[in-house]
DNA sequence: CTGAAAGCGCTTACAG
DNA sequence: CTGAAAGCGCTTACAG
């Protein structure tokens, strides 16, 4: 069987059927008031009994506008990048864009390559869940770009993300308001923002509760292993913490899940507070305190940011804080 | 010469520095093989210096071709299918393709309406990982597809995925070669094939070991809510089974945690099987046994498939199995 | 190996 | 309210 492709068709084919100029159905289409009653009538029905789109191509080509928004991120398949993905989508839609994906992988070729998107008139502008843009100051300032959650740093492009100092600083607040006093903290990935943000938050804490003196960041990471390799490293030296602050969810549960296999009991032994509240935190076990920032509300405010960027509509970008909260679950107690 | 500041380059930008037509611009760096070597590297040179980028939208046009895979899912946000997702961005992008994604959210007015963009050429194909297709058949034909995961039932669209029947039918028997004879299953969602195959499987190996009298299907659901709400309502029967089939990983993890909230020991009191082997299942109390599938891969076969579909290097489209395996951990243990 | 020219399917000043 | 016509930026037969 061959599956041929009948022509589609165009505007031209409903124009002739329709017995006006293509002027008239583009007008029809895209701007109703501006044609007669009947007139429109006319046209919607050769539209009906045709089945015609407009192909987006020309009209890109035309507006020189893609009314395609470009999404950088590290990892689709990360439940932390793809919430987010969902809110920016739900946006997008909302507004009759499309969403482009680019898997960045983290490598800066890669995030080139997917930037050229903007400069070919494949999407109006991009946000960026990459943490990093490998292109100079000045080229930056030409494209339409919104960091989100990961901020750039160094770079004058609006943000979207929680007060990551403020919430790491509540996250280990809330484990010195528990007793609890040689606190440390696993800290994200290397070169990360939030990384920084977090580790700073903690020591603020620390220090105004007077607990300079038990101090200690652990390297470690955002992923399951990089919490199961901490836990590791951890156990191997001579650091015995009440407490451990993660830098994510998922590294935290890495990590408690290495401590039970060593026969530790969480919380009895150690308490741990986590950071993102994915959907898994809730049933884990035990159930993890953590704080929640909302990854859906960040894609669609960073949406509406962007879109309003590429608009015009947009004054002067300013950056936008999204809420964040402490989740009190079970992984963290009293100290005993 | 004037100054054209603001304006990206075009190929007659190109063309006039490089004292050649566009259309040996375009050939050069189309298909250099074309072009003299000398004339190829001055073209190169002032791509450079200008910085010039074919424009999409008017190769799009020209060319009749998106270079575009459509991906249509119930919910981006959901593990499952952005791992699969994460399979076809990478293949896509080996080919030179991007992909549009499209959220359903189940909705057939919204499954419709993206599938526009197959008509009005923002898209060539579509991979539809939504298990369902609210157009008519004689439609369907004209259209690019390849289903994955979930096949769409009655229509003509090669697919991509693993041997429901057969995995659901190894789990089942995994837990009656356990010792296990009050084998239930916790069935997956209303309407959905999976889960007609899913039980079809899991009622196959009850017969052939002789436990038709012991069969019972429950239905639940793939979410974590549905796993909870199921197993509440199994505890509210006068059914006491000593093991579990259920519908995915996600459900599993919902029904222990109920089941673990009400005071019973899993697996002491009852084995579980889950299905899909998600990040998390490994690290789940107890860690699950499960029937893993490469979701990647079902992504990356099935974007393959498409690809050749839409260059026509396809033949008779087949249907693709992608190998499953159990996965033994500890929610699933010999009958005491 | 190269160029002139047509044309992909729209939208939008411009004129009436 | 409507139409004729230009033009967006490419690619590709066609001719040399």
């Amino acid at each position: 069987m061959t599956s041929r492709t009948k022509k589609r068709p165009t505007i031209s084919d409903v124009a002739r059927l329709a017995n006006v100029s293509t002027a008239t159905v583009s007008r029809a289409l895209q701007n109703p008031e501006l044609v007669s009653q009947q007139t429109r009538k006319t046209v919607y029905d050769v539209v009906a009994q045709t089945g015609y789109r407009a192909n987006k191509a020309a009209k890109m080509l035309r507006q020189n506008r893609a009314n395609t928004l470009l999404v950088l991120l590290p990892d689709i398949a990360n439940p932390f990048f793809s919430e987010i993905l969902s809110g920016i989508e739900e946006v997008a839609t909302e507004h009759n864009n499309t969403i482009l994906i680019g898997n960045t992988n983290g490598e800066d070729t890669r995030t080139k390559d997917l930037l050229g998107n903007l400069r070919n008139g494949r999407a109006d502008g991009a946000l960026l869940l990459n943490g990093k843009l490998p292109i100079a100051t000045d080229e930056i300032t030409s494209l339409k770009l919104v960091s989100i959650s990961e901020a750039i740093s160094d770079a004058p492009i609006p943000h979207v993300g929680t007060d990551s100092v403020a919430a790491s600083r509540e996250a280990t607040q809330h484990l010195i308001d528990l007793g609890h006093r040689r606190v440390i903290h696993f800290s994200g990935q290397q070169g990360n923002i939030l990384t920084e943000q977090r580790i700073k938050g903690y020591q603020e804490a620390m220090q105004t509760a007077g607990l300079e003196a038990y101090s200690q960041v652990i390297p470690c990471g955002f992923t399951l292993k990089n919490g199961q390799a901490a836990a590791t490293r951890l156990l191997k030296t001579n650091i015995v913490p009440d407490a451990i602050v993660c830098a994510s969810d998922i590294a935290a549960m890495g990590a408690v899940s290495e401590f039970k296999s060593r026969g530790l009991d969480i919380p009895q032994d150690l308490s741990i507070v986590g950071f993102d509240d994915i959907d898994f935190s809730g049933i884990f076990s035990p159930p993890l305190t953590t704080i929640r920032q909302s990854r859906k509300e960040m894609g669609q405010q960073a949406a509406r940011m962007l879109l309003g960027h590429i608009n015009g509509t947009l004054g002067e970008p300013e950056n936008i804080t999204v809420e964040h909260r402490l989740i009190q679950r079970a992984s963290a107690i009293k100290k005993s």
